[in-house]
RNA sequence: GGGCGCUUAGCUCAGUUGGCCAGAGCACUGCCCUUACAAGGCAGGGGUCGCAGGUUCGAGUCCUGCAGCGCCCA
């Protein structure tokens, strides 16, 4: 036995812990046992350019509960770390940090290196971008390291991966051109949610609704059969590309006009009348001018009428030059119409809005030839909902764009059936998949305008006349993965030939950050170059995440496996909830009130913080709480102080570790006490099974305060002292035992004390067994003599507290009355209690009609 | 507008399949230096379990409706 610390030093322990824990490689994964004695992990990678903040932490530790849990059952645990690299965030930091940006098209320069302080940013190929990616995000990394280490993840840092790096990308690509092999990707030109600012066109994952305020515009349509149509819109600017009107089908108003042709105020364009569903009665008129295209309704028009396309918004979000009188844009006056177009031409919809509401507010541009303007009134200020990319500050425009999507409309009722197969915690959260699956109404558009990603791993022959043939993209070979297009050759080509006609063409988009991320189970565990490390790994045990991103990140990688395998990718999904300020409100660095974690580690200690955050019950949010940090401490010191006794007396006792027996233990009150730890390991190891750990932790917390230091330390201490075996081994498989239970949550100052008596320096704590939950059942026998002397002692304490004694003070005698069967169990440790309580000789009455026990001193008592 | 969750002591939260007078911690009050622990221990006060109905011998727990808060989606 070591000499036992004074005072707990919590920075000196965790760091020579973390020291031996990686000495002894306590957290390796282990890739030469079976899948069945396995537990993998799908752990989420952090952004790593984002900063630390304590939602970390508290999610985090939620996943190294199970982990440690699973480890200390026995289990291989394979907790990889990823780290989220790829993506705007990084692609930011690096062009800050190095001055530079990135120009897909340039070749890639082997020997560059970033000059800072050049006047502008520097541009730099894909591959070189890319490099300096992964020299800066090293640093990143590290700090996440750092924290991630001290907060006791119990990852394996040998299994690492970053979203950017080569294997990811080929992971990335390869399972790419397994969905183009499936037909479940595809190419099309179609109208997509585009964002003009980021200059790319977004998924429906990605977009969110904000209201705003708007304007409402009353136009007068003319009609060729004679009079108007009033049509009320808030995009008057579109009226150049408006290909139709349309009316609900059962609208008695329109009745006389559907089929009929309407005509352009101002264009003077012809375009007919349809009746369609979607046309609401109550808005507006009833009557509604599709353009192509205003919003994403103007699309399923446009589709299911027939109807053709008069395209005017550019990519660049401004309005295109259009040549009126030309095919396509034939007009009743088309020099009128060129004149009215070119005031708004090249303007964006904001400002050309303000300028044709003004020139249709002039009589001169009226449709009926009648002297009153096609603008009637002034616009109403409306408030309306609209559509926004959630990074974006100008609403998406629906803009046709040839971009890469994967087929999901196709595979709902699949991909309902993968995720009823996977345990959801808590179960509710699987609410918010099924919904989202329900609600899909766009195939996943997977290509993204953007410079920094993994590249869309696709050439296009290009015909004579350098138009590029998108119906046969050419495709890498599996094993030249990855591959950036822009500035490899495909297959059979020659360098030359790029972009010359009769050449190829490379794709120069990249994919959605979450192509990659829904990956994550298949990166990690060795899909498609490992299948052995596959087989022993997937489908993975568990996957951790909050639950904002269960339409995103889960959502994707169930579709992922589905589409690669059939498989799920997860049997369980477990959903963290957010950590809230004392106002309530998320914590995130936009809002300002982000607290950095190392301190709140260095400050309260690891274990502190891991309680604060294990108190919460996964999928519900908890507030930052500075009180729980202390409470944790408390536990933390109370567990040191604890062992400190036990440990002492072992050591005295002279036994040797091993050298004590359950059958030792044979003393009613030790027998009782082990039934309530029997039953508290039985409650805790089925609520760790149900991933409910902050249900483990109360019972653990609580009895290990009210049963074992409260009350039975006080009760057998002078057996204990007395080197009693059975009282020594009884506090031996106690102390075991709890600090087993609470090894998963509170790692250092369990191991701390495990090594002073039960492990020493080459055996920790986290690679000992769980207790089992017959462990004592040879000698634990029931409760009730245990319940019988708390229950008396806490009577004596009761009564000594009123009268303002101290609990040491000596009592001559005292009286105990109670139930027959309390007393008789009272009786079994009645010396036990007397030496607690101080009271030398003891009175029993056994009363048939008493509720509890009681007990008669007062008179013993000395005055006060 | 649809869905999900929450509403229990001043605060933060437990309350398993409905069952003895509703619990914990913090905070508050009083007492106690008891040889593990004063960053402690013991004891105490404090709640019509959001509201209104219903089922039941019995409801914090089940059902219906309503209100407030939060989140997800439209």
């Amino acid at each position: 036995m070591p000499d036992l610390p004074a005072k707990l030093d919590t920075a000196d322990m965790e760091e020579r812990l973390l020291r031996s824990w990686g000495e002894l490689g306590t957290y390796k994964y282990d890739p030469s046992r079976p899948r069945e004695e396995t537990f993998s992990i799908d752990t989420p990678p952090p952004t790593v350019s984002g900063s630390l903040h304590v939602g970390h932490v508290y999610s985090y530790t939620h996943t190294d509960l199970v982990a440690r849990f699973q480890r200390m059952r026995g289990k291989n645990v394979f907790y990889p770390m990823g780290w989220d690299d790829n993506g705007l965030p990084t692609e930011r930091r690096v062009q800050n940090h190095f001055n530079v940006r990135c120009e897909p098209t340039l070749p890639y320069d082997p020997d560059f290196s970033p000059d800072v302080k050049a006047k502008h940013a520097v541009p730099v190929s894909r591959q070189n971008f890319i490099e300096l990616c992964n020299e800066l995000v090293v640093e990143d990394e590290k700090a996440f390291k750092v924290l991630w280490s001290r907060l006791g993840l119990s990852v394996d840092w040998a299994q690492t991966y970053a979203t950017i790096d080569d294997h990811c990308r080929r992971v990335s690509q390869a399972a790419f051109l397994d969905l183009v092999a499936k037909d479940e990707a595809y190419t099309s030109e179609a109208p997509s949610m585009y964002d003009i600012d980021f200059a790319t066109a977004v998924a429906q994952a990605e977009i969110e609704d904000r209201e705003v305020d708007g304007l409402e515009f009353l136009l007068r349509f003319g009609l060729e059969t004679g009079g108007t149509l009033p049509i009320m819109t808030t995009r008057p600017e579109l009226l150049a590309a408006c290909v139709a009107v349309v009316v609900h089908p059962e609208d008695e108003r329109f009745r006389e006009i559907v089929g009929g042709t309407a005509v352009t105020p101002g264009f003077r364009v012809h375009v007919p009348v349809h009746a369609h569903a979607l046309a609401d009665p109550e808005k507006g008129t009833g009557a509604v001018m599709v353009c192509t295209y205003g919003d994403v309704t103007d699309a399923t028009w446009q589709q299911d009428l027939g109807l053709p396309t008069r395209v005017i918004l550019g990519r660049d979000g401004r309005l295109r030059p259009v040549e009126f009188g030309s095919r396509g844009w034939e007009s009743d006056d088309p020099k009128a119409a060129q004149t009215l177009y070119d005031e708004i031409a090249g303007k964006y919809p904001k400002q050309a809005k303000a300028r044709i509401a003004e020139l249709l507010a002039d009589a001169e541009t009226a449709v009926d030839g009648t002297s009153s303007a096609p603008l009637e009134g002034e616009p109403r200020p409306i408030r309306q909902t609209v559509k926004f990319y959630e990074k974006g500050d100008r609403p998406l425009e629906t803009i046709p764009t040839r971009q890469w999507f994967v087929r999901l409309l196709d595979k709902k009722d699949d991909l309902l059936a993968q995720g009823a197969k996977i345990s959801w915690h808590p179960d509710f959260m699987r609410h918010r998949y099924d919904h989202w699956v329900e609600g899909l109404k766009f195939d996943w558009c997977v290509s993204r305008q953007r410079y920094f990603g993994v590249p869309v791993p696709v050439w296009y022959r290009l015909d004579a006349r350098g138009e590029p043939d998108y119906d046969e993209p050419i495709l890498p070979e599996a094993d030249t993965l990855p591959v950036d297009p822009l500035t490899h050759t495909p297959p059979g080509f020659d360098p030359a030939e790029r972009d010359r006609p009769g050449g190829f063409a490379g794709d120069p988009d990249i994919f959605d950050t979450w192509v990659t991320s829904s990956l994550t189970p298949q990166i990690a565990t060795g899909w498609p170059d490992d299948p052995d490390r596959s087989a022993r790994t997937y489908p993975m045990d568990m996957r951790p995440q909050a639950h904002e991103i269960i339409r995103t990140w889960a959502f994707y990688t169930i579709t992922r496996a589905w589409i690669l395998d059939g498989t799920i990718p997860w049997h369980n999904a477990v959903i963290s909830g957010w950590v809230l300020d004392p106002d309530r409100k998320k914590m995130s660095k936009s809002k300002g009130n982000v607290v950095t974690p190392m301190g709140l580690l260095e400050q309260h200690g690891s274990d502190a913080v891991r309680y604060w955050a294990a108190r919460a019950r996964l999928g519900t949010d908890t507030a930052y709480d500075e009180a729980v940090f202390k409470i944790g401490r408390r536990l933390v010191t109370k567990i040191f102080n604890a062992g400190k006794l036990v440990v002492g007396r072992l050591g005295e006792s002279g036994a040797a570790a091993g050298d004590l027996r359950l059958s030792d233990i044979t003393h009613p009150l030790d027998t009782s006490l082990l039934a309530t730890l029997q039953e508290l390991v039985e409650r805790a190891t089925r609520d760790f099974e149900a991933y409910e750990s902050a249900a483990v932790l109360e019972a653990v917390e609580a009895w290990f305060w009210t049963h074992l230091t409260d009350n039975y330390l006080e009760l057998s201490k002078e057996r204990a002292y007395a080197r009693d075996r059975s009282a020594i081994a009884t506090w031996s498989v106690a102390l075991s035992t709890v600090l087993r239970l609470f090894a998963p949550f509170l790692p250092y100052i369990t191991d701390t004390v495990w090594s002073w008596w039960f492990g020493g320096d080459a055996e920790t704590i986290h690679t000992a067994a769980w207790p089992g939950t017959d462990e004592f059942a040879e000698v634990a026998t029931t409760r009730a003599v245990f319940d019988s002397a708390v229950e008396t002692i806490g009577e004596i304490r009761r009564v000594k507290s009123e009268r303002d004694q101290s609990i040491r003070v000596a009592v001559p005698w005292m009286r105990v009355c109670g139930p027959p069967n309390a007393i008789r169990a009272l009786e079994a440790a009645i010396d036990d209690v007397r030496f607690a309580g101080a009271v030398d000789e003891v009175h029993f009455e056994a009363a048939d009609d008493v509720e509890g026990i009681s007990v008669d001193l007062a008179d013993a008592l000395p005055s006060a």
